[in-house]
DNA sequence: TCAAAACTGTGTCCGTCGGACGCTGTTTGT
DNA sequence: ACAAACAGCGTCCGACGGACACAGTTTTGA
């Protein structure tokens, strides 16, 4: 089972010999489902919906893909587009420069904050971002495992900010900004920090991306300069 | 809507005055979910599990909760004990308890990685540790916005890191780990960086909680200093 | 040349889910 | 005592993922 995904991920895709010409591929039932989750959300993504997308019945794509699990992490892999090239002199530089590609993936299919979270298998596309920040790293006297806590560290905060950003703007957000309000105005006494640091003056916002970012290639700088100096 | 949470969150437990008494109560039904949640992942947790388990039938559950979604938020506030206590001395040492006793939060309950996610009501168990974080972090010179940067920064990468050891030991995780090293030992060529970082030593693993959390607050340090300084 | 093998597409069925709606019985205030 | 208010439940619905068997189509080997 978890073999067939991995053939599914990384395996060649080789066109049966014998029998009728398959009326779909992998990547056209990838596309319309990334089609789908774009549009409606990963929610309203079920087999019947992708079916109907390709002219289908639900179960031919059974034909194809073993179940919806696999289907979405097929779709994960293709959705992402190729990590940015990195220069490759500063590695702070090109660190930026992934995280904003990252983030801006993750702004253009939101569902990905759902298909990509836990331990799961990575296809091609997804573990090439990894190879590249990795990289970047290379050569600064950290371990190859406090290099991937990095890459983890930094994914987790664009993640987070994605999460965050995700419903700023929509109907939903400003109910729950009114709520949270309401809440603060009733029992605003218990929580002074947070009030205060609430109604502060918005100051610029949106500078979280590139905040969480600088903090962490401070702290990494920090560290990769005490490994030098010992 | 969103009002009726934030009463069911916030607003008091009122008994009715006419009719039965309620043979149930938002605390046990409550109880019960978590107690389904943590035995058998939030994926089994449904109305009619809940029902079974307080011996009444799926639907005597909407007298109390308006639908699952509800049932989930008060689960959330429910299992999340309390913040510990900061010593308010050193605002390093409060944070990293502080990040500690949230990390194992979510290894107590790790269905809370699931429903903590988007942008939401939070109760008032939840809103508390945060205003714990912020109240570390007053009078170093950091604007609200910043406070609150930091605050989904630390949370994000504590989340990020319980989602890896989320699977950590179970048998998912052993095929995970075989398949990912099929992958490599195929496709290495390709992800040199990769290869290198995974297959260096293990020198004394599981510090990615508190490699993180360091960097992040030497991240910190490194502007509360700027601003002091200037 | 032609039948068997291999493969694709599909119709039907099942169990489970969240939830709407209305009925019945119980408790309480007047 | 009696009616209002409320709790619990039975029934029904649509949608979901998926199992399975069957029919149609193309390639291969004799």
């Amino acid at each position: 089972m978890a073999d067939e995904l991995a053939r599914l991920l990384w395996g060649p895709q080789a066109r049966p010999r014998r029998g009728p010409k398959p009326a779909l591929s992998l990547d056209g039932i990838a596309r319309a489902g990334i089609e789908v989750a774009d549009a409606e959300g990963l929610a309203a993504l079920s087999m019947q919906r992708v079916a109907e997308l390709l002219g289908k019945t639900k179960m031919s794509l059974y034909r194809y893909v073993p179940g919806k699990a696999e289907l979405i992490a097929l779709m994960t892999d293709r959705a992402v587009e190729d990590p940015p090239d990195l220069a490759g002199g500063d590695w702070r530089a090109d660190l930026t420069d992934w995280s904003t590609a990252l983030f801006r993936a993750f702004a253009q299919h939101p569902w990905l904050l759902e298909t990509t979270v836990g331990a799961r298998l990575m296809g091609p596309r997804e573990l090439s971002w990894v190879e590249r920040a990795l990289a970047a790293m290379d050569d600064k006297g950290l371990t190859g495992g406090e290099r991937l806590d990095a890459v983890v560290l930094l994914t987790s905060h664009i993640r987070g900010i994605a999460q965050q950003s995700r419903a700023s703007g929509t109907e939903a957000e400003t109910r729950l900004v009114t709520a949270l309000a309401g809440v603060l105005r009733e029992h605003g006494d218990d929580y002074p920090a947070t009030l205060t640091a609430m109604t502060s003056p918005a100051e610029g916002r949106d500078q979280a991306l590139t905040f969480g970012v600088e903090r962490i290639l401070d702290g990494l700088e920090a560290l990769i300069a005490r490994r030098a100096g010992s």
